[in-house]
This record gives structure tokens, sequence and C-alpha cells, in this order.
DNA sequence: CTGTTAGCGCGTTCAC
DNA sequence: GTGAACGCGCTAACAG
């Protein structure tokens, strides 16, 4: 797709495809300043791109990244790609790109085709960071996102899970609820949703999980009534003030999904906050209390990171580091 | 970062290289079952996996292609990219992505990016596609999508603009409105945008633009008063039943805060319906009437396309198509 | 000042 | 079952 090639430019030159080179990478010391205004008139005329592989390849270099996200269609992935890429562009790198669409299977064949690339670093917003898969992994070169694995071999970026809950659940503890309940995604062992969880358990104090409630992944309230029955009991007690809070921006949509259909009003009839902010939060009325947290800057700070790695060129696998990306706490009136 | 090569395998198994890339290519018959065994067991053990580049290289075949966006933060985008990465899964092909920020400079910088590299083909998701950049472009490797160039050189896939606008705009003249009006950002030449608005035009017949209300990008309520004060006169006209049709979610999103901040509200001071939809629209109280676009479809189909165009090896320009993906209209209470 | 040429990487494939 | 040339586009040491 790209015609035109060093030695086009050489032919069209009349010169050697040395004395290009030498003129690409701004060598001009080896050539007359007349070739020098010719190749430059040339390659502007020509629209001539090196190509950055065979430069790599000639120069023993690699310059690209891999990239596996657990679900692009999370709102939550957006801004960390945008915090790849921006770092990215920044150093020169190119990042492949893959999306594993919440499926560990497809997880492990995005890493591993992403391993036979020559790719001289993998970033990974993982699925499982506990699988199998990321014991072939090197610390030298893998930076992990979001999720945390319980082995802690690789260098991984999370947000403020545990402490940015517990201080939100505490400002909703001081409103004199009756109760407070966690609705979470099946908690399956996912560092985030354990994290938050125990936040959660550590301002309110709450001995067994008989305040967490569970709405399964892609919840159809039309068709499964589980979760709505159990809101539906825990409103439906008279002179008990309730306050939830949800685990991320999609769980807080179940909910209002089920109150809504049960005719129940939060800020009103029950508090609620959240973890995620999303603009939509600000423009619902009564606006929604919930946790910001800065997705861009995991991102960008995980490539700053194996960036740091890479060329660094260690030749031992370094203990593994956690970097804490810290939350904002917005409050509105919803609880 | 991947330790083993081809040469590696050889020498474990103590065979050549040429019999390992015979087993790895299925091409049994060439070796005695022993060293089949001996090498099925050595490559599983060490995780052995061949470079595809390298492959690619010596076959002579390219499957990567470049991937151009922009602006990864609008929600829009993330599901087209979805649909992208799906594609090349199927095909068998890598992705290399870029952002662009809604900037058209870094557009230019990463189509020409991209083309350095080694890759088969482009999807481009454009800032401005009518820019000179896209002069450099071929019909035989390019598909654009969401936003059209006036030139039409290139394939692109969009979506149902004009005709659902119109559609959706028609039920609410049925609706006796005194006045409509249609809010953009800037039309600025963006397809997408004077599309819609021709949508709007064809449906209320207004024959000038005294019924386009534009915001700014990035609007900032709190330092410029001109839009909110343009809303604000039209909504204090007395006796007048007025309704608005915002040309994306964004711009919804700027519309309700400048009427919530008037103390306006939707559905009983004014009616509103938009393009683009999103869960959260639902949640609202009343629920917000939108038109759907299919962006998974969108992705899905360019990827689909530029395969059949790279994999055709044709040798001129096949005349440019436009593919219209259909919406959806959701009718809820806002209007 | 300019040209020649042997690499760079790793798999493929043909002649033996 | 093997040795070795080959594919790509660029780089850089060396020769002139």
């Amino acid at each position: 797709m790209n015609k035109f090639t060093i030695k086009d430019i050489a032919k069209l030159a009349n010169v050697s495809t040395a004395t290009v080179s030498y003129f690409l990478n701004g060598n001009y010391a080896k050539m007359s300043i007349n070739t020098r205004r010719k190749l430059a008139d040339i390659i502007s005329k020509t629209n001539y791109l090196p190509s950055t592989t065979a430069r790599n390849l000639a120069k023993n270099e690699n310059k690209t990244i891999g990239v596996s996200v657990a679900d692009i269609t999370n709102p939550f992935t957006s801004p960390v790609i945008s915090g790849i890429s921006e770092r990215c562009e920044q150093y020169g790198y190119k990042m492949v790109f893959t999306n594993s669409n919440n499926d560990e299977r497809r997880e492990i064949e995005n890493i591993n085709r992403l391993r036979q690339e020559e790719v001289a670093g993998l970033i990974i917003d993982p699925v499982n960071p506990d699988g199998d898969i990321y014991n072939q992994l090197s610390n030298l070169y893998t930076v992990i996102v979001d999720r945390q694995s319980k082995r802690n071999l690789i260098d991984t970026i999370v947000t403020d899970n545990t402490k940015s809950v517990s201080e939100m659940t505490a400002k909703m503890v001081q409103k004199d609820y009756d109760d407070l309940y966690f609705i979470s995604w099946p908690l399956d062992e996912v560092s985030t949703r354990i994290h938050r969880y125990t936040g959660f358990q550590q301002a309110t104090h709450y001995a067994g999980d008989d305040h967490l409630l569970i709405v399964p992944y892609n919840y159809d309230l039309t068709t499964d009534t589980s979760f709505k029955d159990e809101v539906s009991q825990i409103l439906g007690q008279t002179n008990k003030k309730i306050g939830f809070f949800t685990m991320n921006s999609r769980v807080l949509q179940e909910l209002l999904k089920v109150t809504q259909s049960l005719a129940y009003n939060y800020a009103s009839d029950f508090g609620v906050a959240t973890y995620e902010e999303f603009e939509w939060m600000q423009l619902m009325r009564p606006g929604i209390s919930c946790i910001r947290q800065d997705s861009f800057a995991i991102g960008y700070s995980a490539m700053e990171m194996l960036k740091n790695k890479i060329e660094s060129k260690l030749t031992s696998e370094p203990k593994a580091k956690i970097k804490v990306i810290p939350t904002k706490e917005i409050i509105r009136e919803s609880f």
C-alpha cells in the first residue's frame, strides 16, 4: 500500500540508498547541499514515508506494545485506552489492540497472539489476573491495570478502591440509615469488587455478608425476579431508612431500573451512592453521589511504567509494585 | 520478550529449523514419527509461539490493519472499535490503534504513522474527511466510518442520519409544537451534523436557519452564557409550546444542564428528543425519546468491507460506495 | 562527498 | 531429513 521505498527515492535522486538513509536520519554532513535539497524536494513531492518496521528491524529496536482489555464496551475502558494511547504517542510507541469481551478464553488467545508478535511489552486490563496464562508472563515487560492478582507478581495500577468506598460509606453511616447494603455483580474473587466491598464493611462494621446484595451480570429484570424481589423485600419494611452503595455505574443502573419498576424513588424512599462517575449522574434529579476515578491516569501511568521497565533493560524480574491512583468524592443529593 | 525461536526448538530437538517449520505447518510427511512426537513435546513444554511477523515476512503476507478514531472518549466510539475488533479476530487480522483526540493535526500524524507501518489497510473514523491527507489515501485499502467526505472517493459506512431524524421530528411535529429547534455543535461542514439537520428541516419545512441553535463544543455554562441566554429567551415566551431535537447525547446533556439551571423541566415545560441512545436515557424520569444507532455494526461492516477489498487484490481503485446502517426509533415520554 | 554491501529478525521452502 | 537462500526496507561500516 505504500508504493515508495528508500530504493525508489534513491533512484529518483540518482544517489544511493545510503545517502537517502543519511538524509532521513539528519546526517547531512555526509552529502552536498545540492543532493540534500534534491532529496528534500523529492521526498516531500512523493510523500515518501520510511517504514518504521524496517527501521526497527535494522536498528534492532522495537517500539510497539500490545494491549488487551477485558471489555471495550465498559465505559471505564475508553479513558484507560486514551491514557495509554496518549503516552504511546509521546514515547513514539505504537499499540496493537485486542478486546477480550469479558471472556477468559479470549483473553488467553489475545495475550498469546500479542506475544507472537514482536511486541516489546504488554498492558493488560485482565478478565482474570489469577489465570494460568499470567504465570507465563514476566514482570520485565508487563503491566496490569485495574484488577489485581492475588499472586502479585506483576506491576499493577489500581484505584483507591477500599479507602474511597470506606470514606463514602462513612458519610452514609452518619445519616442514620437503619440498614446499608452493598450491591455488586458476583464477587467471583474479582479484586475491584472485593476491595470495594471491604471498604463498605470497614465503614459499616457489618460482620457477615447479609448486607451484600448480588445482582447477576447482564441481569434481565423481565426473566429473573430474584434481585428485584430482594430489593422489594428490603424497601418494603416499614419505618426503616435504607441506603445502597453500588459497586459501579452499571450496577447502579440495574438498581434504579428495579426501584423504578417498584415505584420507589431514590433520595426520598432510600439513599444511594455509587462507585464511578458519569455525566448523566449529575443530570438525574436529584444528583447522584459518586466516586470519580481517574481512568485516564490509570492508562497513562501504565504506559509510563511499562516504558521505563522496557527501556531500563533489566535482566531479572523486578519485584512487583502496586500503584494506587487516587479518587475523588462527589457529594450530591442522592443520600 | 519471547525467548524461544525456531532455532532454539531445532537445537533442543536436534533437528534442523526446516523440520520444525514443517512440523509447525502440519507437514508431517517430511519427518519420522519420533521427531514428530519429540517436537510436539518440546513445543508444548517451552510454550514456543512462532512469530507471525516473521511468518508474514517469509510468506509475503500482511494481516494487520490500522485504525484511527476521532475521539476515543466519545461514547459512540467504543462499540465501533468493538465491531472492528470482533471481525479482526474472526479474520485473523491484528489491529494497530490510534486516537486523534478530535485534533486534525493529530489525525494526519496518525494516518501517516499507520501508513509507515506495514499495514494492509486502514479504517478511519475521521476528524475531517475533507482534509488534504485523504487525497493521499487510496480506496483500494481504506474504509471511512461515520463522517462522510464531500469528495466521496473512499468507501464509507454511515448511519441513517437524515431519514431517522426526519421521521422522529415528524412525530414531534404531530404534537402541535409552536416552535421546534434543532440543537447542534457548530455544523462546521461535518456531515453527520448537516445530515441530521437536513432531516429536521425536511420534517419541519422551516426555510432559514432561525430554528437552528448552536452550542459551542465543550460548552462551559459558567463562563459563557450565550447558549443559555438563547434557550432562556425561547422558553420564556408565554403560551408557546417548544420542542428541541438534539444532535447527539452530549448536546442533549448541555441542553439539560442549561434548562435545569433555568428551572425548566423537559416533558412538562418543553419537549425533547435526541440522536444516539444510552442506557441512562431510560433511567431519567420521564424517559427520553431517542434514535438508537448500531455503532457495533458500523465497525463490524467496516472491517468486513476492508477485508474484502484487500483480499480481492484489485489493481485500480474501485468506485466509492456508501453503506447505510439502519437506526431504530425509541419513543418514550420526553415529548 | 558518495556508493557498495552485509547485515537485522525469524520462518519458509527448494534443491539435495 | 538438512543447508541455505530468501522475503522485507532500512542502517551503517567500509571503501573509494
